[in-house]
This record gives structure tokens, sequence and C-alpha cells, in this order.
RNA sequence: GGUCCCAUCGUCUAGUCGGGCCUAGGACACCGGGUUUUCAACCCGGCAACAGGGGUUCGAAUCCCCUUGGGACUACCA
């Protein structure tokens, strides 16, 4: 059976190329009835957030990937979490230390960091210098004693090539001469990532590895120590980087850098407002906007939101921000980097499943094109179920606490069908929310209000249109159709020059649904209380 | 610098392993036109690529070599 993993280390939020990895780990599993595990790397105490692994749990959720064992719901192998494991990982590190293949080393960072100098300086790789004979057990009870760092290194075997059988890349091989003795067990006793996931990949039964290209070089120290431990080698697949529009690797600083770099090009900045907006102190902003530090993700997006820019989704959760869907997501993901060969490009989550297959993983970067996944996502709105759509557009309103939230699902529902066409739900709630503020809340878009209606007669016709909706007995997106188009056609002018200043009067700007529909939901007495309130305010201006 | 990986339209890619079916196909983007009450959506059409140089071969996008370009790694991070 085959068994693939996902192990994030909990540093955050999951990015896409995180959910890439998962995804195509998923997708493996799923297609073959295997199994698929989740594990939290979280080995380094330095790096933890206790509230990250929860976060990428939930974006994994959100996506629709599920797991059979992980630290939530457990299972036989567990526990899915490495920093619980530490007797584990002793128990075989001792084992490598008795049989003479790994030896302790008592070198300080500073130390490390002249011979790594040195190394660089001179031009060559940076190879640790084993010692002729082995520290022992005493050896290293003095040193703790002595207050210094105690770390274990393997002893890498200088013997044969090694050959790393990849399943998307081929041979690739490897000279051990070029292995440097790495560090298995730090100086605070955890187990370094490459120990820890070998051994958890044995004892958890993993038999397919998918995971990113920068994990390339450090296969054959894996295979080296399975090796040396006694273990199994999984097949590898290594996929290759996903790399930004912006250019170099897609990470998360780049929404970080896109805020400063539109902070930046801004004429006049209020520095303490901004800092008020994010919830920090002006100071701490200081430090960010001159590349000193980087505040969390909920103050990145508050300011952005208060400066008005649209940063460059890189987490999951910013593209649920941005109004996607995961559907989108995962179709798009898994298109990165793999086709089933046949030309489709638009599937559900079952035809990926279907359709998967490791061989035909691309070997070369690619870019993440954020309008290709637009027009991903404009396909999958038109595809998902009505309930799935509904239930998406619910959740996403929630999270954005937008107004149209207070709707119930038959006007979801309604505003899903008027709103045929749309990219994205952000779309979907920016057209609709003009029906659920207050009347005198609704603000108008400058350009809108002249191009329309101090343009021309503009105003006039709304007065006329405001006269005759008030006359209508009953109110109807129909009745409002005929009226218009009737009153279009009495003063021979097109469609537009009517309905261009009514929607502008009830939405303040010149995008929305289709104007029968939007008066129709609004409501006959807050159209001629908002057509009023527009002559009030832009008549006087004309005279 | 060293080790390793990669290389087809602007982008994602099909074709490469098992040379001829390739005057290189699709999708997104872009441009032009149509439809239209706004924004979208939709329909029709168009632009556009085998990185360069050597080989091998009757024949190369496909096999080999070199050059160039891009990327990953080079931590007591994972």
């Amino acid at each position: 059976m085959i068994v693939t993993r996902f192990a994030p280390s909990p540093t955050g939020y999951l990015h896409v190329g995180g959910a890439r990895t998962a995804l195509f780990n998923w997708l493996l599993a799923r297609k073959s009835g295997g199994k698929f595990l989740l594990r939290i790397e979280d080995t380094d105490m330095k790096r933890n957030a206790a509230t990250a692994a929860d976060q990428v749990l939930k974006d994994l959720k959100w996506l629709g990937i599920d797991w059979d064992e992980g630290p939530d719901i457990g299972g036989p192998n567990g526990p899915y979490h490495q920093s619980e494991r530490r007797d584990i990982y002793d128990k075989y590190i001792q084992q490598l230390i008795d049989e003479q293949k790994a030896y302790y080393c008592f070198d300080t960072s500073e130390e490390l960091t002249t011979l790594r100098e040195k190394a660089e300086a001179e031009k060559r790789h940076n190879l640790y210098p084993r010692p002729a004979v082995f520290p022992t057990e005493a050896d290293a009870e003095k040193a703790r004693a002595e207050g210094r760092p105690v770390t274990v290194r393997f002893a890498v075997p200088r013997a044969e090539t090694i050959v790393i059988e990849d399943e998307v890349r081929g041979q690739v091989r490897i000279e051990p001469s070029e292995l440097s003795d790495f560090i298995i067990q730090k100086s605070d006793g955890f187990p370094t990532y490459h120990m820890a996931v070998v051994i958890d990949d044995e004892l958890m039964g993993v038999t397919h590895v998918i995971r990113g290209q920068e994990h390339l070089m450090n296969t054959p120290n894996h295979q080296l120590l399975q090796k040396a431990l006694g273990f199994r080698t999984p097949k590898y697949a290594h996929m290759s980087v996903t790399v930004s529009d912006s250019g170099g690797k897609l990470s998360k600083r780049e929404r970080p850098k896109a805020l400063v770099a539109a902070i930046k090009a801004m004429p006049d900045v209020d520095v303490q407002a901004l800092a008020t907006a994010g919830g920090i102190s002006a100071e701490e902003l200081e430090l960010f906007l001159s590349g000193k530090s980087v505040p969390d993700m909920p103050v990145i997006d508050a300011i952005a939101k208060a400066v008005g820019v649209h940063l460059p989704e890189v987490n999951v959760v910013d593209f649920f921000k941005s109004g996607y869907l995961p559907e989108t997501m995962v179709n798009f993901l898994a298109i990165l980097g793999w086709n089933p060969g046949d030309g489709r490009e638009i599937m559900t989550i079952e035809e990926l499943i279907a359709a998967f297959d490791l061989s035909r993983v691309s070997k070369s970067n690619s870019l993440f094109d954020r309008s290709k996944l637009m027009s991903f996502n404009t396909e999958h709105i038109k595809m998902v179920p009505p309930e799935t759509l509904v239930s998406h557009l619910r959740d996403y309103l929630e999270e954005i606490c937008s107004p149209v939230a207070g709707a119930d699902d038959a006007m979801l529902k309604r505003i899903i069908k008027m709103n045929d066409g749309a990219r994205t739900l952000e779309q979907i709630e920016q057209k609709t929310r003009f029906a659920f503020i207050a009347n005198d809340a609704m603000t108008y878009d400058d350009k809108a209000v002249k191009k329309v209606l101090l343009k021309g007669n503009g105003l006039e016709m709304l007065e006329l249109v405001g006269k005759e909706l008030a006359a209508l007995p009953e109110l109807t997106p129909e009745s409002i159709e005929t009226l218009l188009r009737g009153l279009a056609e009495e003063k021979q002018v097109g469609l537009g020059k009517v309905a261009q200043p009514l929607r502008v009067a009830i939405c303040g700007n010149t995008v929305s649904p289709p104007i029968f529909d939007a008066v129709d939901m609004l409501g006959l007495d807050n159209t001629l209380k908002r057509i009023e309130r527009t002559l009030n305010e832009f008549q006087q201006i004309t005279d």
C-alpha cells in the first residue's frame, strides 16, 4: 500500500508551495487507495508558534485535503508531533553512537562559523574535520559539565557513489566525498530534521516522499542514514519550485515587501495613522519600513487595508480572503507542474485524483500565473454545484465581515444568479454590498458621478426615472425593465442613458448587478430615497 | 566558488524516454471584431516558441557534446 505524508513545520500559515506539496502527496495516496498522513515537524523550538500548526490544519481542510493519521485524529504510528517523539529519536541516535557510526562534537557556533568562513575563503567545500578517534561518553559528560555545547554528527561513509532513484528526475548521482558529516542531534537534545525525518518515515511506513526540489541535496544524507539504521529507502519524487511573477521563489516575504514598496511610493505617509491601523506602535512601523523587522500577517493585512493596496496572495488564507474557491486552488496547484496528458486543464477534485500520475510531473520550475488562476476561478464558479457555491460564498462573507453576510441562503442564491460570470467571490461581494448598507452610508465614486450625473443630462434623467418609479404599481425586475426601456424609447436614447444615472444613484458607482435586479433587491422605498439623496447632493453643483 | 537540477509561444504546458505523423497542438494573457443597461461573462478572429553552437543520422524540438541562461543546496532551519 502506498503511504504518503505531509510534514510541515509550524512556522505560520500554509503557503501555496506547501499546499502544492501536500496536494501531490494527497493525490497519490487517494488515487492508489493508500494512506496520507500529517506530521508536524516542530523540532526547532525557536521557531514554533503555538497556533501555527492549527492554522495549517485549517488551511488544508479548507482545500479539502484530509488525512488518515495526524496530530488531531491520532493513529497507530503516533505521536504526530516530532517534539513528542524525543525518546524514539534518542534511542536511534544512541544506536549510531554505539556502533561508531556517529560521534559527539563540542564546537561552539562561533567555531563552526570560523570553519565555514575559512572553507569559503579557500574556495572549497566545507567538510567537517572528522576526528580520528571519536570522543567517548565520558568526554561528552565532561563537555556538558564545562558548559560546552554537545552535538552528535553522523560519520558519512565515504564509499560508493550514492544514487537517488527519483520518480520525477530519474537517477541522480552524488559522490559521498562531497558530503560533510552532518549534525543529527542538536545541543538542545532535539534531533535535526535529517534524523527525525528518516526515523519517522520508517516508523510511519511512508513509502513515497514527494517534496520540494530544495530537498534533493538532502536525500543522499537521508539514504545514508537509512542504510546505517537498517531502514528501507522510500521512493522519492522531488518537485520543481514554484516561482513568483515578481521574480524569485514564491515566498511569504512577498507580502510585507509589496506593502513596504506601496507605502514608500505614497507621496505623504501618516506613519502614526498606519501604525494605529495595524495595531502597532509608530516605532515598530518605522522598523518595518526600514527593513529591520517584519510584523505578523494580521498586522500586514490591516495596514494594507488602510493603505488600500492589494497585496499578492501567497498563503492559502490569502486566496480565501481574495475570493478564490478551494476547488480552484486545488485544480490550479495540481496543474502547476503536472498535467493529465490529454489536454484537460479545468478539472474537479475527483477527476484530478483519477488522473494523477507521478510520471507526468514536470522537472522545470513553473511560474505562479495569477491571471490564469483568475480564469480558473471563473470556470469553477460556473462549475461548482449551486449549494456548494452558496456555502463558499457564506464562508467568504463571514471571513471578511461583509454586510452581505446577513443575507439568508435564498438571497445568496439570488445574488449568485445575478452575478453570473463573476470571476471571484470578492467581485460578487463588491457588486452586492450596496444593497446591504444604510442609505446614507453609501459613498459615491467621484469618476462615476462626474461621468454619469454631472456631464450631460444625467440628473434630469434621474429625476424623471425617480418620478416614474414612484408611480409604479408593482415592483418586479420585469416591471422595472419595462419602465426603463419605455423611457429610453420615449426619449430616443439608449438604455444606458437611463440606467447609468440610476445605477450611480443607488450603488454609488458604475459597477452593479443588472440594474433591474439591483433596484428590485434594494426595494422601491430605498431606491427612491437614494435617488432623492443623489439629486440633493449634486443638483446644486450643476446650477 | 563548489555540488546537483532544469531549458518549447509573454505565462502554464503537449510533443522528448522508444528520432519522421510537428508547415510545433492546447490553455491563460494580449490585440482586433461581435454581443451588451455597467462590470464581468460569452462568441469569432489574430499575434506568438523548439536558448545558441557543434555533432550523430537519409531525417533532430526529440539522441550526444559544448556554451549561455535560470534554479536548488552549500545551518545546531526544516
